[in-house]
DNA sequence: AACCCGGAAGTGAG
DNA sequence: TCTCACTTCCGGGT
């Protein structure tokens, strides 16, 4: 594994990372500290938000001098997304004593890592390719599907799918958007993989499905569209909390909240696949679910004030995830208790989200669910350890 | 002028 | 060397 660690320094929000060549990286934050980890590319693209990661280094002092530049995007995730890579924990980071033992010890050159050893032998197709970042769910705000079951999907943000690619083919020359629509004419007219939606530029329908193209491997597996068998589940697998919605990486899912920053987003379809994934009855899904009831799902951790108060008041036990109980989608077992310390705690959630999102821009380029999956993992919501030194 | 289209040659990997 | 899947360029059409 290619990785490097070091402490955070500073503000993170105004430093720029300095690591002598262009590296491909992945970036992890915590509270304290991140995490750091080549991808196979020569580019400079993060494949999870799509944007420029580049980083440098500083040379000189005993301490790691990474930073990230305030135009950059967070990128997280994206080595055990794409490259099998499991991210480093940051809980307990190992400090390397000096910079240049980072640079011996723990970075290979571009030239000598070959490009997603997982794939050797295998073609990376353009088709394949879209078909990964629409599946993967994880990319909605560059490319997400209208409507999975007609494989009708749509390029939200033409450059930022070019840079993708470019970086996935690792070529010299920038991709542009321009250039790959020559590819799409020859799927379209050519090859018939793929037709234009009439009167819409950047829509686009596969004409055959993805088991016939060379699909890349997925660190998780998640189904193009939900099998039925899950929309008409009478009993739930799993309790609707926020942890099991988050938990599984289901395609094109959206929370909608009249708090997100850019207003956009959701499209209840989506959620649907998001619910199916988890393997939750359709009866119990809202027609659109806002931030307020994402955070009213989430049921804090045991060992919080919050939980322990609400489960002292609880018949059913609200541990959650994996748990065997079963909430009621009207809510009728739940006691009174539970129900206004959830509301609470959900009004809590949603004041506190909001204060941190405000702080990060950076985020708030990312889908509104991982903007919750960063809050939630850097201790902010109510129900953690109120230990937020961060303001 | 801007955009779309498609032919043709070039490129890199297998 | 050959094939494949693009990539790059560019002239023509709308």
């Amino acid at each position: 594994m290619v990785m490097f660690q070091g402490s955070y320094e500073g503000n993170r929000r105004t430093q720029q990372a300095k690591m002598g060549s262009n590296f491909t990286l992945c970036v992890y934050f915590c509270e304290k500290t991140f995490t750091c980890q080549m991808c196979y590319s020569s580019k400079d693209i993060c494949y999870h938000c799509g944007q420029v990661v580049s980083l440098t280094r500083i040379p000189g002092g005993s301490q790691i001098g990474l930073k990230i530049s305030e135009n950059y995007t967070i990128a997280e995730n994206i080595c055990s997304t794409y490259g099998g890579i499991e991210l480093a924990d940051t809980t307990t980071p190992s400090q390397p004593t000096s910079t240049e033992s980072i640079v011996t010890d723990t970075m290979t050159p571009i030239t000598s890592t070959p490009k997603y050893p997982h794939l050797r032998g295998m073609k990376t197709t353009l088709l394949s390719f879209l078909r990964k970042l629409l599946d993967s769910g994880s990319h909605d705000h560059i490319i997400c599907w209208i409507d999975p079951s007609k494989l009708h999907f749509k390029i939200v943000n033409p450059d930022a799918l070019a840079q993708l690619w470019g970086a996935q083919k690792s070529r010299t020359v920038p991709m542009t958007y321009e250039k790959m629509e020559r590819s799409f004419r020859d799927f379209r007219h050519k090859d018939r993989t793929m037709e234009q939606i009439k009167g819409s530029k950047y829509e686009y329908r596969f004409l055959e499905p993805a088991a016939s193209s060379p699909a890349l491997p997925l660190q998780f597996s998640v189904p193009t569209t939900p099998p039925s068998s899950l929309l008409v589940a009478p009993t739930p697998i799993r309790p609707f909390t926020i942890d099991n919605l988050l938990a599984n990486n289901a395609p094109g899912c959206r929370f909608t909240s009249s708090t997100s920053p850019k207003g956009n987003g959701s499209r209840s379809k989506d959620y649907c696949s998001r619910i199916a994934a988890a393997a939750i009855p359709v009866s119990w899904i809202p027609s659109k679910l806002t931030l307020e009831d994402a955070f009213a799902a989430w049921i804090p951790p045991q060992s919080s004030p919050e939980a322990e108060r609400i489960n002292s008041n609880l018949p059913i036990s609200p541990t959650s995830t994996g748990s065997s109980s079963t909430p009621s989608p009207n809510g009728s077992p739940i006691n009174q208790a539970f129900i206004q310390a959830s509301v609470l705690l959900a009004q809590q959630n949603v004041l506190r989200f909001n204060v941190f999102i405000a702080q990060f821009p950076l985020l708030q380029v990312l889908p509104l669910h991982e903007q919750i999956q960063w809050f939630l993992r850097m201790g902010h919501g109510a129900g953690a350890q109120d230990n937020n030194s961060q303001k």
